[in-house]
DNA sequence: CTGTTAGCGCATTCAG
DNA sequence: CTGAATGCGCTAACAG
């Protein structure tokens, strides 16, 4: 395996073919301009000498790599997997290929990353992550390919996301039209920009604006992993007076409340109702199967790339900030059924 | 966003720095053969003028891309994503980029990929896929760069992966030793020949040494969702005589018969003792814990790259088919606990 | 320790 | 419609 086979270029098929290297050239390219027997005769010898274009070659020469950078947090994590492949499905649509690097939210690996990808000359970068910070910006416009920000967000770059901080709002409400007077709240880090700070925000907003009013000892905060969010949840249910309600900023934690409340014997969403954020497909692999509000994964990835096509391409763009929107999807670990769509 | 910056090469940091191109290479290059001064002042200039070295440009004079190519079936699938995630981290490790590709497990797709992959001149390929033929083998061959399978396997190929007959007896194993007498499959497609076929194989193979022997009633296929091992659990639940325990080939398919046996009224495992198969994260996070086959999928990854790196830097390697171990996870899907260890 | 010289394989003017 | 010439930015001998 791995033997080097003598590598045979344009300039073989061109003398093979009795053509110039251009002809080779223009007829792997598909221009129009070669006459149908002479690019019949170049098509034959390429198949017989079984040439591979060389796509360093090429891009050197072209300066056009028909590949882009992607940074993500963690390809492992139920979210960015179906959002890489939203990204991927239109990048391939595209001709293109996707570079995935995994950052883990660590700003020096992300800034680390990018100038890895535009040393590699990606024609454009798709990030996915945490906070954009100032360094980040610096960097962003350091480079010289586009640069698109998916379910992420800052005002100086194009991006693609939903209205984290409406959405958290509108699941908090859900819980208050329920008739819940004690809502819990099973947060991310707050020092989290993205996900973290934001849907904490909303479910505040809700409890403020209702005259529930917003109450310290009703919030925990998680990791946004299972465990974290059952062992948030069994926190809040020894508190003297426990929430009838809880939203969870994402489901995995979501589920892990629903799991607490079974444990302490208790019923969801009879005894304690559970909300979630995303829609994971864990969300309907559970009972009950949890209510949640329906993030549309994939179509952040696909259209942030898509959108980066455009800029890649100097197609004109309409709309550079794009917020998508989502569903509340009831399940049954809520009370309330069928309503407060979107 | 996407001005072109005039690019500088190194011929600029050369000249600005008053050495030779070859020079500038060194220092760029980590080439210990340069004077600390003359190092200094590169760096210095290099830093001045906000130069980045171009990966392409080196791709194509040193005939390496540090780039590795990977095809999967599905990056949205929880097990593939976890695999990714081990690779993209050996990836990482040795400096790596991976060119991700979402072949669908389509055979001509797969093939497609390879050859674009092997024109951006990957320095090596992953495979992960569904058979590999035929035509997977003569592309593999002509690549100039090795190419490692990942939890695949072709007596042809180095790979990684586990023994999925033996796994899949064990896990039928399990399910003999608990008494059970009538105990059903929810198998995947037999067409497919790496996951499909041997753990059907496995099922089969342990019934029949047990004495209890195959039937084929007590049989289904899925699709290795969720959903495909829900109805399946619900027709084996009609038979005249259920069975009173059931091995799903994989563990959405079982969370599912898990549910559909709890809608029909019954209890796992009182009635039904289900276990599953690779130990994803959803096994850990419903109720009752599933009990299941754990593959060592991040290790997988992590393994196959790790050999991939020894080809692509011709290191001496001890083996290059490699079959990890896998656990029997019991939780509480079954009866049985803490034993039946690999 | 440093500079010179050739390409790497291809796209792209510019002629014809 | 086709060919010749040039260079993309860098590494890699080979001298010195």
């Amino acid at each position: 395996m791995g033997k080097k086979k003598e590598t045979i270029t344009i300039y073989d098929v061109a003398r093979e073919a009795g053509v110039s290297m251009a002809t080779v050239s223009r007829v792997v390219n598909g221009n129009p301009n070669v006459k149908p027997v002479t690019r019949k005769k170049v098509l034959e010898t390429i198949r017989r000498l079984g040439y591979r274009p060389n796509a360093v070659a090429r891009g050197l020469a072209s300066k056009k790599t028909t590949t882009v950078g992607v940074v993500i947090p963690d390809i492992s994590s139920a979210f960015y997997a179906e959002l890489t492949r939203g990204i991927e499905d239109i990048a391939n649509m595209y001709h293109y290929n996707i570079i995935l690097c995994n950052s883990d939210l660590k700003k020096n690996k992300e800034l680390q990353l990018i100038d890895a990808l535009l040393e590699k000359q990606v024609d454009g970068l798709l990030f996915m992550g945490g906070e954009v910070t100032e360094e980040h910006r610096e960097v962003f416009a350091g480079a010289s390919v586009p640069v698109v920000l998916a379910a992420t967000h800052d005002e100086e770059r194009p991006y693609v996301t939903i209205d984290q901080v409406k959405a958290a709002k509108d699941a908090t409400s859900i819980l208050i039209k329920e008739g819940n007077q004690r809502i819990g709240l099973i947060g991310g880090p707050l020092t989290d920009a993205i996900m973290g700070q934001p849907r904490y925000q909303g479910y505040r907003e809700a409890l403020e604006e209702s005259g529930i009013g917003f109450e310290e000892e009703l919030v925990r905060l998680g990791n946004y992993r299972y465990q974290s969010g059952l062992d948030a949840m069994q926190e809040l249910l020894a508190l003297p007076e426990p929430p009838t309600a809880v939203f969870a900023v994402n489901d995995e934690m979501a589920v892990g409340a629903i799991h607490a409340v079974q444990d302490a014997g208790k019923k969801v969403p009879e005894d304690v109702s559970v909300i979630g954020f995303d829609n994971i497909p864990l969300a309907s692999q559970v009972r009950p199967r949890l209510s949640t509000v329906a993030v549309p994964m994939y179509d952040i990835g696909a259209v942030a790339m898509r959108l980066l096509t455009k800029y890649m391409n100097d197609e004109t763009i309409e709309d550079n900030q794009v917020v998508l929107e989502y569903r509340i999807e009831l399940a049954d670990s809520t009370r309330l059924k069928n309503e407060g769509e979107e």
